[in-house]
DNA sequence: AAGGTGATATATCGAATCGATATAGACAAA
DNA sequence: TTTGTCTATATCGATTCGATATATCACCTT
């Protein structure tokens, strides 16, 4: 998925390590480390997905090939299996402006899915550990709690995406 | 800090993995792998953290051991430094009832320091992504904003947790 | 009783990622 | 000049992940 982030970020034009790094730091759901980025460069370097172009002094400018936009259509156009993680959504969210607005839908709602299950199951464990006889700890109480509110924050904000994904594909 | 959690785990009873890794994954926030977990019991069993002791037929439970508990105390009682990630700072949490009140309310407080210095940050960073000059793309500031409410829901949640502490504290 | 199925449980592999650290140029301040 | 801070690339060892293999147990069906 580290991948995926940088050739959609390339996608946009030339950028070297250190501002893709910052890039995706500012999505704010991925500080991702130097011991990732700087041996993706080069994986994706050696695939021929991106190019070194000079950059200034000692910085490293790579652009996107050819060969690097078509791994990325293909990235993106694989539709997500069930197992995707938290992290990979988010990825595959910050670039679902390339897809055209119906598989924008059809991403979000499968995440809406997950999510939804999710809530479900974390629902039960709760009232379970609620229960006297298992007498949980007060903050991992506090923990599920958190997640599981978090969960539903999570599923409105997708309602809200698809909301306005409908309305402003109508409105063309 | 996978250790810290098993050790903690362990500190309430004898558990195998499967269950430690099913006790981890209801806390919501970590479905440890396999490939973590029993690499990890290794791990603690060699350095005498914990031991094997006979399970049931296939099953091979765990129990800590005095070293293992030493290893506890030393971990929770370690001042989290500034660079400590969101998992390890929840693991902390979900063992944080085995430290006294006030280092528990200073533990919370630091946390939340930490969240509100990243707030800052990201609403900086929002508010210069929203100029019409850099015009960011829709999906990208809908990810950008998400996680700055996840961060000012974080911070209330923490909020409440001190407020509970405090009242909890003077209550006895 | 025999066989099938699904949940439980341990284990291991290669790859991805992390966190820490080293190095060094650019630029500013003292 | 020296000192320090920010930018930038790079690499190391350890951790964690995701996938997969394998075996056992519990339960159901026939």
């Amino acid at each position: 998925m580290l991948d995926f982030a940088i050739l959609g970020l390339l996608m946009e034009g030339p950028r070297h390590g250190y501002e893709l790094k910052h890039a995706l730091g500012e999505l704010g759901f991925w500080k991702v480390s130097f011991g990732s980025l700087y041996p993706a460069l080069r994986r994706l370097e050696k695939r021929g997905a991106i190019g070194a172009i000079g950059g200034t002094g000692r910085r490293k400018a790579y652009a996107i090939t050819d060969q690097g936009r078509e791994a990325f259509d293909t990235l993106l156009k694989a539709d997500p299996d069930a197992s995707e993680t938290d992290r990979a959504f988010q990825v595959r969210l910050a670039f679902l402006g390339h897809l055209p607005s119906e598989r924008r839908v059809k991403v979000l709602e499968e995440r809406r899915t997950r999510l939804s299950s999710q809530l479900r199951s974390a629902r039960n464990t709760l009232v379970e550990a609620r229960t006297a006889r298992k007498n949980t700890d007060r903050y991992r109480l506090a923990l599920m709690e958190h997640a599981l509110r978090s969960t539903e924050a999570d599923i409105a904000w997708l309602d809200g995406l698809v909301a306005t994904e409908r309305r402003v594909a109508t409105s063309n």
